[in-house]
DNA sequence: CAGCATACATACATGCATGTATATTATTGA
DNA sequence: TCAATAATATACATGCATGTATGTATGCTG
């Protein structure tokens, strides 16, 4: 189904131009971004499998000439999204982790950081696609599987760090706490796509503060 | 994409030979479920837009000639995989309904079923498959819509008795906590087959009796 | 056992998305 | 402004999965 060269991917470097022609390099950066943002948009709207070159460069306004020049295949600039999404995700979860801020606060924060999940449908179902790629794709495995690890281990180090300033002790691991919160708020989300009048926004809301009060919230001190 | 007559689908009647040959009708019946059988695997393993009929065919001992003699397209085997699968689920629920037993051994019970979905892997991923569909195909979202909720509603339905019995309120109404489970289930189920080293079966466990107790456990009396 | 229907296989036609090679347009530097 | 090069478009080739039409064998009925 795929071969090996799933692997590859990456930047196409320009043979050896160093900085002679900066102003074409912004414009090409320009239409890899836009051609990104809207491979998002498809990806999220049809699945990896279903989603067409064609729509992805019709929607940042080019054609499939444009996004040959600047990626070498679906999988490739699936990958590069994969980067700017964990990128951004993390910088999320970095500026909650920066604001000196009481633990009391950053927990709400944090949850309100999960809960925000279930207000995105782009964002849980590209997370989605990014996990069930991974399953089936053994060649593209450990690659995503380092990504989606490095995202983990920033929700986990927040997740410890307010552990430990509240002196609780969790039930699970920490990036085991932080996987079970991203879990149940795209699952519920994805349930809440499906059907709104199986779960509300305010019941996923409940179920959420439940789970987090649950796994988290309530041995003060061991 | 996909035409108006994804709807379609159904049964193939025999023009007109009412029950001449019950002989080759159990033949035919008998490639038919192993047909369905093997579609399960690989939509599980594929996903619906990868797996290829052929793969199907092939799995089940037969090739494409003998799947359009008893299906009409994917789409009409993928809806009749689903009808299959919740006819199943939902007599699993049902047997847990029927035996009388105490309203704490119940609720082990249930919680033990939503535990299982953790184990399985073909299932978690057929249901997931299933949800995608219909959140990407507006056609079809309505009748996938009806089968997931009386498979909701049977989940709902156990809870809502449970909770009669032990005279418990739920933060959240009956179908919702369904949901709930179920979602938290099969999405940690996700996140192991990603990346077993995130969260450990033992955690998942863990986790779900968690969320169970704290949906259903800790208010016995209002 | 003859004739027919049923179950399935094989072979072919079609469509469609990918990828590549070439042409066209824009941008830079002199 | 003109060459040169980069960025994008257009046109074409290929592969592959679907669907259909036809062939073949097996089982049923008289």
């Amino acid at each position: 189904m795929n071969h090996a060269r799933v692997l590859r991917g990456g930047a196409r470097i320009p043979a050896r131009a160093p900085a002679a022609t900066s102003r074409q390099q912004a414009r090409t950066d320009a239409t890899k971004r836009k051609l990104l943002v809207a491979a998002e948009q498809i990806f999220a709207r049809d699945g990896f499998e279903a989603a067409r070159l064609e729509d992805i460069a019709g929607l940042a306004g080019y054609t499939r000439g444009a996004f040959y020049a600047n990626f070498q295949s679906k999988e490739d600039i699936f990958f590069a999204l994969l980067e700017r999404w964990v990128g951004q995700r993390i910088s999320e979860v970095a500026a909650l982790l920066a604001q000196q801020e009481s633990p009391a606060k950053l927990l709400r924060a944090l949850r309100e950081h999960y809960a925000q999940i279930t207000q995105d449908r782009r964002l849980a179902l590209l997370s989605l696609e990014f996990k069930l790629f991974a399953i089936r794709h053994p060649e593209a495995h450990a690659r995503l599987r380092a990504r989606q690890r490095r995202l983990r281990a920033s929700g986990g180090d927040l997740l410890r760090r307010i552990a430990r300033v509240t002196d609780r002790t969790l039930p699970v691991s920490c990036t085991a706490a932080a996987t079970g919160f991203g879990a149940l708020s795209s699952a519920l989300s994805l349930e809440h796509f499906v059907d709104p009048s199986m779960v509300s926004e305010q019941e996923i809301r409940r179920l959420l503060v439940v789970f987090f009060d649950a796994v988290l919230g309530s041995n003060p001190a061991k």
